[in-house]
DNA sequence: CCAAAAGTGTTAGCGTTACACCCATGG
DNA sequence: CCATGGGTGTAACGCTAACACTTTTGG
């Protein structure tokens, strides 16, 4: 199936997931380059005319991943006029050696459904899609400029990542199955963008009684072994 | 112009919106009822094809509502394929004596962009849609069944305002623009369900630092007259 | 003077903060 | 023994809860 079958997929609404992944103490997104323009952009897709929404992000997420299974969450839809530019797609498509009719459905007006996912970095296959070069990560807080709104819907991910962060207590999600109190909090300094106060973050997260403590984790480094937690099943 | 027009709407997507009020320690929200079925729906519509997503929003509340200026906010797009039943929107179609083909943008799939307001009860001027007998306030905690899944989005409209009353402190749009503590404090009750300690509920609002003290409200009460109080400007 | 509701003072409790201290590890 | 980073004890602080008390109003 290539992506200008007319068939198949809901005019007029799309998809775009905002990727989290934390690597080397840094909060990354990933971002696709099309071919030839350079441009970048969040990934995303189209919904087939007989899928859940929810199952439409579900599949994006799993092409360009190849996870299944991840925490993803619906945040806003995007539909102000101001992000209907078909000079944008139409050129995309023509880099790809497409050239539509001006009243094609890729070109008309779409509103953007936006998610975000928060992975574990350590298993993601990255996978561009067929109008892309490449799909890689990008620290979040030295983005270059996206097409369309895509920076506006990175900063209202952002922004609702942060609201949500320890009502849902979803930042495990970024790490591997067992991981270090410092990594924890790294993960918590990344997404706020602030230092916290050490045995302050520890002490919290062992009160709220979610994490499980395992074995330590010997690095060969002359201080004293952490202990790896995870968090507690149900 | 009639919702029957083809031309002029985007088609598959809609909008509904769960519009709050309080009144006699309750609160409601507006349903609409159509034509003969009887069924009850939320307010919404579609979204003109030159026109912005929230824009379409606000038009609908003040096309019901008569308001202007009201604090409206997006919490989520449903676009389950279990939503999509065109006999519902068929056979209220039919009760108003329209006989569609079964390939009608109106009996396609849609996804519903949902929206919540929070209105001042007093200034609202009830005006139902064609298709409908009437548009009416039903409390929040007896509500009947609705069509499609609009049980499930007043929920989950009730969940995010939950969440969101004390972190945007947003409560204060249901009232009139002076109020007293015990006003505002059955408004925290309602929207909670459950009772508030009086002292610490009023020292709280004290300490937000957000109220502005007025004159105080006789009643003719045999009690002290409480004060009046309206949230701070900017 | 009384009843009722509004507003405030006071103390106790509890969770977070700040800082110190101790522990484990490899060089 | 030292440097380094992890883990915990303790006291101060601050916010909220709980309850008593005072104030105001009309009958």
């Amino acid at each position: 199936m290539t992506v200008l079958e007319t068939q198949g997929f809901l005019p007029h609404i799309a998809f775009d997931s905002v990727i989290f992944g934390f690597s080397k103490g840094k909060l990354k997104i990933l971002l696709m380059e099309y071919h030839d323009t350079g441009w970048l952009a969040l990934p995303g897709g189209f919904v087939r005319k007989e899928e859940d929404l929810d199952e439409a992000a579900k599949r994006g997420l799993k092409e360009r991943t190849g996870l299944d299974n991840i925490y993803l969450e619906q945040f806003y839809t995007f539909g102000n006029m101001a992000r209907f530019k078909p000079e944008v797609m139409q050129t995309i498509l023509e880099a790809n050696g497409f050239f539509l009719d001006p009243d094609h459905w890729m070109l008309d007006r779409f509103i953007s459904v936006s998610y975000f996912a928060l992975i574990n970095f350590e298993k993601v296959i990255l996978t561009p899609d067929e109008l892309s070069d490449s799909i890689a990560w990008y620290e979040i807080d030295s983005l270059p400029k996206l097409i369309l709104d895509h920076n506006a819907i990175v900063a209202k991910a952002l922004q609702t990542l942060r609201e949500n962060l320890e009502r849902k207590l979803i930042g495990g999600n970024l790490l591997p199955e067992r991981f270090t109190m410092n990594e924890l909090q790294q993960v918590y300094e990344a997404i706020f963008g602030e230092k916290i106060r050490r045995t302050t973050f520890q002490r919290k997260m062992l009160g709220l009684d979610i994490l499980e403590r395992h074995e330590k984790l010997y690095t060969g480094k002359s201080h004293k072994a952490p202990y790896l937690y995870s968090f507690k099943k149900v």
